[in-house]
DNA sequence: CATGAATGAGATTTCATTCAT
DNA sequence: TATGAATGAAATCTCATTCAT
């Protein structure tokens, strides 16, 4: 397996300063001795910092909402699903896996969109408005047929991001080091969302 | 009703800044143009930037953790529940209450806890450490009366706080904008915690 | 005995921070906070920082060269000395008890002397143009009458002041901690001054 | 012959800017200036001003502790001297030669052993600690083969100090433009020394 | 392309000095 | 007259960005 390229170098060295320190006070220094380069070589591969920023979530963002991997979270979505049990182990399996395999980008994602309107406006665009039709249209099929409380699908949405959300705040930020049980976790996660949201 | 002093109007100025910018992005001259005083005016009343974060978080920590306040809720979680329900809606209701009476302090407070270590520090020890025995002593004294699931009541505590700090972040920073029907909201919110907790 | 007056603990607290921390290095908040008075009060007793300085060199200054004190050395080198020794006696007596009542002002003095241009031409022109010609004259008389080496009045007046002001130099400002016995030291400096300028 | 580095010329700058201004007293800006670099480029080179300081003082200090340099000074003070003139001609000879080679060092750190505790303490350790003990044994050695007078080494050492130091002071610093046979003064210095230590 | 030295705008902080009370 | 809050110029230091090699 060949070194990966500078730039992707310069893309993982960034993403771990910028989930370190913040956008703003992430340091372009910093971040190309994290990768192993000078300084001014890191501005051959980025234009400037906003674009590494970019680059940073851009794959993210094409992680959530592009194509195929959308297409995987809506192929959830839109599958009939027997049982409400059913319908939120898939979400939030596919969810938790997500954010197992990039607790930095969670991290970097929930800072910057704190501080920054543009990429809420960006969330909203390209997560919000492609997730939450089908996602509201699984909510009534399952209502529909009895098998889900009368609960708004978006606010529905709010508290399964809630739940899963907070899990990750603490999984991954807040309490790293504590001896956490994942496979626990998501199952008393699952069974409080099924009783929660049972008719 | 006298002019606020200037203190006050820096402190005021401080929490907007730290909100919108983040402690890092924030710049004391941007602090003291909205304050109405020189820059280095600021500095009289504040050794440093720092002090100047400590002195707008810490209303905040003494609204969670100093005894008055602190003892408001513990008195909730020592008093003895009639209901689930009943225990939810008075925790709720209460961290509720103070999420809208400080709705930039969690904000900021949010951002700077995602950066820096020292603050979580603090707060596990003076919020965490406070809290969690009484709490956990209350879900045991519903969980023995058959009122409460068994579940363990950190995880507990963290899917309650998941749910409203989560309804939280929409709410006041991510869509402060959009139609909410408070009351609505906490009456869901309850109403699915109480069902998600029930034995 | 009175308070002495606020200017009065002016000046000593400046002589007092001048000689811990220079001239640029003292700050006038610590001056006044030293002399127990507000920072503002200060400038109604000074016009500024320097005229502060003049203050506090001034009566030394005086002591040095205005006529009451000048006089007395002024008389010692016009009297006519039976010996080199009574000759370095009665001088280097008259410039250590300069020096233990003022160490604070020898620090001031050599500290801003090496900064100040100005200040070394005001000493040249008050101190060196007043005192050398007496002093020449003096060693000149004791020269004729064979009680002194034949060198250079000049040359013998820094080959004294550099043994008394290095001893000053240890004594009040290096070491003045040691245990020192101030007058075996005088005792062996003038020893030695009388044998290095003996015939 | 190629430009010297800027590392170089910046250390050049700041030697003259604290000999003539003073630590305190210089300014980042103006040792810039004088360096032809900008203000920003100074710290390229030196993490701040008191590293720049150190590295001014640096040389100096080693000069006069460093193994090689001491070694020169030391293997004087071991060697068996034949008469006390040659004794302290060696010594002096030393010292004047470090003097008229680094002037601008003697300067600034003079003033800013008056102003820094912690100097003083590098000073008495690296330099006192060295040097004293070899001076004392070579003293008793001349004074036990009565070649010199049963003056305490310590205080023959501060006599000499003195007025090589004075001579320093008077020639490198407060009247550096004047008239100078430096050949003479250094043969009067010798032969006064000689004379006030002989036994 | 990669480098790293240099830049200069801007950030935080200090401090002598002013002025209304 | 004394106060102390306020000022603003200037000092130290940071950092994204440029450019000759």
């Amino acid at each position: 397996m060949p070194r990966p390229s500078a730039r992707n170098r310069v893309i993982a060295a960034a993403q771990e300063v910028f989930a370190e320190e913040g956008f703003v006070g992430a340091t372009t220094r910093a971040i190309a001795a994290r990768a192993g380069i000078a300084e001014g070589t890191l501005f051959r591969h980025f234009p400037d910092k906003r674009a590494l920023l970019a680059a940073v979530l851009g794959p993210f963002a094409r992680d959530v909402v592009a194509p195929e991997v959308t297409r995987q979270v809506l192929a959830l979505l839109e599958r009939d699903h027997d049982s409400l049990e059913a319908f939120l182990a898939a979400i939030v399996d596919d969810r938790l896996d997500l954010l197992a395999r990039h607790p930095a980008w969670f991290r970097v994602l929930l800072q910057e969109a704190l501080l920054q309107p543009e990429l809420r406006r960006v969330l909203e665009e390209h997560v919000a408005a492609v997730l939450v039709p089908p996602f509201e249209r699984a909510c009534e099929k399952l209502q529909s047929r009895g098998l889900m409380a009368a609960v708004p699908p978006r606010r529905a949405l709010r508290l399964m991001s809630g739940v899963v959300g907070g899990y990750g705040l603490f999984r991954h930020i807040l309490a790293p080091d504590g001896p956490w049980d994942d496979e626990a976790e998501r199952r008393e996660m699952l069974r409080f969302l099924a009783k929660g949201l049972a008719p």
